[in-house]
DNA sequence: AAGTGGTCTAGACCACGAA
DNA sequence: TCGTGGTCTAGACCACTTA
């Protein structure tokens, strides 16, 4: 079961590792492409397909008639792919961990059913949770799966601790996109409770649409505490214009 | 003064058009690659580069050994490429301006010269704003330039509707990356009276680093009335793994 | 004028999925 | 087995920057 790994991605590992471990150091250039693909002994398109994720994840700039400059990686910031919220708290160094997990099947209410692409009221797998971390509550979060493909959910909900690496191993469902919606809210009593704050606080509301080859499979929301948690997100400009 | 467009480019729009004019209804599988490329008087290569942008935008999902399915696009957000707020808010149809517009040249406060990679004290453009959407008062401003960048940024403040389209028209300067980080408070007392809201309403902040040619280049930071504006990003897994 | 990246070709072989 | 997309080659010509 050996991996297959192509040519241009072992590339763009040499070349990253080179860049961070500085042998090219930040401001010099990286030797002009087809030079590269000599030494590499590969085509030159395949080091421009090396590059090209060089570009994406930040580590160069290119200008046309100059050359391929190296950028201060350390200065921006890595590019968002997608991640669970506790994917992204623990990357953070907190330890999290969950109270509270309930996991029921319920009729989908007409928002969850439209995000999802199904009728309203067509039964949905929900779990609710309350997110710790470091055994402070900081966030409440409701999933709502498509019965059909997490069938026996009910009996494996302890397992989970990254939804989406669960998804992953237990039913080989790999996430390929994904869409979030923030806002703010004031707590309700319920909500304040349930996170042992002050009723009033703000909170930041996430809603996420998660899609698997391109169809919907997940509504998450989440309603964090502010304060203890930020949001960051990185974009870029389409390439090549 | 002709624009150069590349072919791939064209083939793109001409098969984006073609699915969004049911051409290529949701579902069916496109032409494959070889034959595409033949029909189109190009090679394969260029067809894929083309094919590319439309996994991207999430038009199709291609499958290895079956073919390249047309996806139920109305259905899919559409990628989140860098914009202004204003010209978000524009886009869901409200009407943007300004009131209470301030620009001055100050020292830059240590958090704004750590992410603009200044020492703290150097001086920054500081522009100051209150967003409104149909007259109502939306977010707070803050813009933070290196002057380097923008001189005599000081006469032509009138004229900055969106910033990013001021920036590139009159300073000939293009955004390629931005960070966002975002999270929530309560409004104090001035920011209430600013936004003509009730003292501790909620407010989502939006920390933002924008980045010209892989070098910080300004900080911004939004204080939007939360339930008037909603923040909305889609991510998607690295190609090709 | 020389050197860089940007685009493109016309092939080739491989890996995967469906029949 | 066959047809699909995934990778790769060895060129070519063009556009842009710098000198």
């Amino acid at each position: 079961m050996a991996e297959r790994i192509p040519q241009y991605q072992k590339i763009y590992e040499t070349l990253r590792r080179q860049i961070q471990e500085n042998e090219y150091p930040v401001g010099s250039f990286l030797p002009p492409e087809p030079e590269l693909g000599k030494k590499l002994n590969v085509s030159r398109t395949t080091v421009r397909k090396a590059v090209e994720t060089l570009i994406r994840d930040g580590f160069v700039y290119v200008r046309r008639g100059v050359g391929t400059e190296i950028l201060d990686f350390k200065a921006t910031q890595p590019l968002q792919y997608i991640t669970s919220f506790s994917e992204t708290l623990r990357d953070q160094g907190f330890e999290v961990s969950y109270k509270g997990v309930k996991v029921k099947v319920v009729p989908s209410p007409a928002k969850v059913a439209a995000d999802l692409k199904l009728e309203t009221g067509a039964r949905v797998v929900k779990i609710h949770r309350v997110a710790l971390a470091n055994g402070k509550p900081i966030a409440i979060m409701l999933n709502y799966l498509l019965p059909e493909v997490v069938p026996g959910i009910e009996k494996k909900v302890s397992k989970i601790n990254s939804l989406y690496a669960f998804l992953e191993s237990e039913y080989n469902i790999t996430i390929d996109a994904a869409t979030d919606y923030i806002s703010a809210r004031s707590a309700s009593a319920e909500e304040a409770e349930e996170l042992k704050i002050q009723e009033g606080s703000p909170l930041l509301m996430v809603r996420r649409i998660t899609y698997s080859k391109g169809s919907p499979i997940e509504r998450a929301d989440l309603e964090i505490v502010a304060g203890r948690y930020e949001y960051s997100v990185r974009t870029m400009d389409r390439p090549s214009r």
